[in-house]
DNA sequence: TCTGGGGTCCTAGGACCC
DNA sequence: TCTGGGGTCCTAGGACCC
């Protein structure tokens, strides 16, 4: 299996639109002025030499790097290039499963998985002028795992950064098995692991386990004592570098579909409030109608100020894509909250029955 | 100098039924 | 007069990912 992950993506594409920033720290996100709310959505290699990455604040990272150039997000333009990417890997004719703007899993029946990598990062280069690495590994985790160990430190200018990893045979592509997960992930902290983020690591750590090897080992029981029957052996079966889940080519069908905002100054009076929430519902029954499939329940998430989010659902009467039906429903939802204090966030997410057909 | 926006999946607990 | 054990469905929240 390979996994396929562009590089610096985002910023990648706004460099080809605008040549003259190569080379040039850049830094995408929010509406591109760095004195608003937002947080980055990607930033350069370049800018990442400042401390600035994805996450970070917009604020933080124009005080880390003022000489960064600032963009807006434009998803419009990231839409249509990644489509552009998913045709060239789909022009390959192997099983295709896309998992983001600028991430794929390809399944393929290969003796030669580095050279069918090589033909990915090929014909994606050809349809787009963009670079991207490739992982290969014996199932998805492995797969997603070795992309990560491939990726170059710095943009690919040289290629090679000063004695980068223990990189393969091709810059850019890296293998991950079961023969080597161990000598390569084994003294890792669990958080390298794929679904495994700070709140779960923390937990292990209370269990006296912090790497790789060490959850590999854990006592399968214990685990699932403190994280349930599903996820706890799920984890450790995860640090063995097990995964049984398999490639899809179906087409992606969503669950829900939401919008959310945050507002520049935290709104206290709750007319407002109710009058935002209606507006996001309108915008969500327009998409709900271009999905074609009707929507079952409306949820409303607040956030309050500070920083505290709370979320209230109402299932529709019967399923609709109705503009006023949803409005009311959200409105509903709303009324389900109990506080009135100053709102940093609303947003409205409308979920769809689980699909049955096929 | 605080902490986006778009999602998915799992869990815990309450309601309700037999 | 105080109390069982299943099971299912729904909701809110947690955690994670891109």
């Amino acid at each position: 299996m390979l996994h396929v992950d562009l590089d610096q993506f985002i910023a990648a594409v706004e460099v080809l639109r605008r040549p003259e920033l190569r080379g040039k720290p850049v830094v995408v996100g929010g509406d591109g002025d760095p004195a608003k709310r937002g947080v980055v959505a990607t930033a350069s290699y370049e800018a990442r030499e400042f401390g600035v990455h994805s996450g970070l604040p917009l604020r933080t990272a124009a005080r880390r790097c003022p000489e960064c150039v600032f963009l807006p997000v434009d998803r419009a333009a990231y839409e249509a290039v990644s489509d552009e990417v998913m045709r060239a890997l789909r022009s390959l004719g192997a099983v295709t499963e896309v998992m983001g703007w600028d991430e794929a899993f390809v399944a393929v029946n290969t003796d030669d998985p580095e050279r069918f990598a090589r033909e990915v990062q090929r014909v994606i280069k050809a349809a787009t002028q963009l670079n991207s690495t490739v992982g290969i590994g014996e199932n998805r985790l492995q797969a997603k795992l070795a992309t990560g160990l491939g990726k170059p430190r710095r943009d690919g200018a040289a290629g090679a950064g000063p004695a980068a990893r223990p990189a393969g045979p091709v810059p850019g592509v890296f293998r991950l098995t079961h023969a080597t997960w161990f000598a390569v992930l084994g003294g890792e902290p669990v958080s390298a692991l794929w679904g495994i983020g700070a709140k779960t690591a923390a937990k292990l750590a209370e269990l006296g386990i912090s790497t790789v090897s060490e959850l590999a080992a854990a006592d399968v029981g214990l685990v699932a004592a403190r994280f349930g029957p599903t996820i706890g052996p799920w984890l450790v079966a995860t640090a063995r570098g097990l995964d049984s889940s398999h490639v899809s080519g179906e087409p992606y069908v969503p669950r829900s579909r939401g919008r959310e905002v945050t507002f520049q100054q935290d709104i206290d009076d709750w007319d407002r409030v109710r009058a935002e929430v209606a507006q996001l519902a309108g915008l969500i029954s327009e998409d709900v109608a271009a999905e074609g499939r009707p929507a079952i329940r409306v949820v409303v998430k607040v956030r309050y100020r500070p920083f505290f989010t709370g979320t209230h659902g109402v299932p529709l009467s019967a399923p609709t894509a109705d503009r006023s039906e949803i409005e009311q429903a959200a409105l509903a939802a709303l009324d389900k909250f109990p506080d009135r204090r100053p709102v940093r966030l609303l947003g409205v997410r409308a979920e769809f029955a689980a699909s049955a057909e096929t």
